[in-house]
DNA sequence: AATGAATGAGCCTTCATTCAT
DNA sequence: AATGAATGAAGGCTCATTCAT
């Protein structure tokens, strides 16, 4: 297959400065970053970086969507999730977002630098489809015919409350640390923090 | 007293330097934030700057001293809740916090910067002290024997939790807003999120 | 016959090159012009112009060469000049050298960008015949004797006034219109204008 | 005066730095000066230029307000020629003008840039009075009343054609030098020529 | 204490040019 | 002959910081 490779030499260097790039945006933000320490790490010449992507804010945001898109992958894992089981619905979504943030440190760092920065450049992406969600949903509903969820709240909320559990464990673990005297900062020593913390949303019944 | 006039205007041009520091820097993080702009606003000499603060981190990290040392102030109102009232504490922990992130949007700026951070500048802080957190611990308590709050859970899970929910819902509205398709952004809007989120907390028999 | 269409066919990329280089290097001079654009518009490869041309100073000299070569053309008009009627000469030089500045813009553009440059380019070109001028010299002479033209004025003081005026007309409109209060931008503009000035040319008698 | 000598240190960097500027530009056009150059051979830091000048397009027309300013002191002569001596105007304007090209090259060299330039820079610089054209205007009139001029050509043509053989002589000299077989690069070569071409204007009863 | 002028390092970007295929 | 990828040297500009007064 000569076109094949023909292909992958540029675009191995293409993913070769989106990785530095994402290493350097995650650790510094889009003002923090510096160009020339994105190519210097990509051994290539900064006037492919230029060509390829644009500028520093095309490298941004190049960067950003590879980020998100790989919560995409980590979510797939939840479309299997079989509706007769919604008890263990809070015990799965921890483990999985616990799990991608432990690996993906890159993730809510560019989230947070988007919140920071004002979503300059988040807003110029493209919406992102969560597919899971809507199975999600399902199961939530499952859960709150058979007595799992509050009946009276809407999964959003639910949504949201796991979301911002998982994401604030890991974004403020430092200042968290300082002001509540946890250390969620050795691994899983968060995820059993949350695990914890979710036995405030079960229903006292259960 | 020329001793104290004369340290009242030092103290004034201070201040007037702080305040210009606070809005730059949470506008615009560290990196983004620029000093000329912060002198200028400040209506100082650059050099004044300089000699109050040793520098950009300098004038950083009194800006953070600053900024953090507001959360006492706004918790001085828990420590007058009353013992006999557990069954409200979710609500006004809700508001107080709610409120104070509203009119201080510095306070979770400079905090997540921080966390982007590693804490580097914050470990540089003296621990500040939370009275607070005691006497809610007390209320907490009550509140477990009474059969508001559940028993078997600590009080550090239920302290972290209403924190995560709040402090995401400010510091991460606006992604907030386009992954989950909520919009947080409007005054008072997550306050009101949030308070149909805590009943997801709520002991299903109350 | 492969080989004459082999140099067909690479003539024509050379042509195209330098059709693109002129327009190019005319708009925006030496140091303005992209190397880039140029092949870009000649939709060829950068490496073939400069296989073909060495560099850009070498695309340049060649440019100028060809642009230069278009005053022969226009001159050959004046070679079939009747030597009988002298007193049309001046209109007709005006005429001609108006419309090939108006149709070959680019003509002035590079010969004041060669004066700019001290003549670095020009002087490593070939001396170009100019065939018509000894042609004009012989009429300017009969319309000496007929009384057309001043007795003691020579051919070349004639020839430079007219060149300057119809030079100047078009290289400098720009700043003419602005330093004089004149508008020679329109078409035709100038050509008008020249007219009158020739006036003063004329022999009162006449 | 303290006050003098304080405004002096600014000003003399002011003036280095257009001194320098003019230099550089005149000598290369917009595109193809060097900010880093001005600034070495100012001997200044860059940041001073761009504190000054707001960048190259602003350093660019100061210099060129500069430089054309310089016209208005030469015509000043201009403004005491006697009423009744029109037959002399010819000759004082080559002079004068040729006098100013010859020691101002840098005045031709920018005029030249900005038609080739498309005149960007020159159209935003404010309208500069010529105080002088009134004046000439008026030597004019009397001449064609005294029958020195003609009659029927106005004095913006003449004016025109004084300054278009003026100025061609000086920024063409080197492509005339080839084309027409002048030599015109000597000095006062230029303003000796003039001299000769300017017999076509008179008036042959003269 | 306060100011305006100055500095040097570094930032993002682009160019003309060449290499490898 | 022709192409896409690559390079190195600048180019314009801005920043945090300090000096001289």
């Amino acid at each position: 297959m000569p076109k094949k490779t023909k292909l992958k030499k540029s675009d191995a260097t293409r993913e070769r400065i989106l990785k530095a790039a994402i290493k350097e945006f995650s650790r510094n933000g889009f003002n923090g970053a510096r160009v020339d320490l994105i190519a210097e790490k990509a051994r290539i010449n900064k006037e492919r970086l230029y060509a390829y992507f644009g500028g520093k804010p095309g490298l941004y945001k190049a960067s950003m969507r590879k980020v998100f898109s790989g919560i995409g992958e980590a979510e797939k894992k939840l479309m299997t999730f079989p509706l007769d089981k919604p008890e263990c619905l809070n015990e799965l979504l921890i483990k999985i977002y616990s799990d991608f943030l432990d690996d993906h440190p890159e993730f809510w760092r560019f989230l947070i630098f988007e919140n920071l920065e004002g979503g300059r450049h988040v807003e110029a992406l493209p919406h992102m489809p969560r597919p899971a969600f809507a199975h999600l949903r399902s199961v939530y509903r499952r859960g709150q015919d058979t007595g799992v969820f509050q009946r009276d709240i809407g999964f959003k909320y639910y949504l949201f409350t796991i979301t911002a559990l998982v994401f604030f464990a890991y974004s403020n673990r430092i200042t968290v640390s300082r002001t509540l005297g946890l250390d969620l900062k050795a691994p899983s020593a968060a995820s059993n923090f949350l695990k914890e913390c979710l036995k405030l949303l079960r229903i006292s019944a259960e």
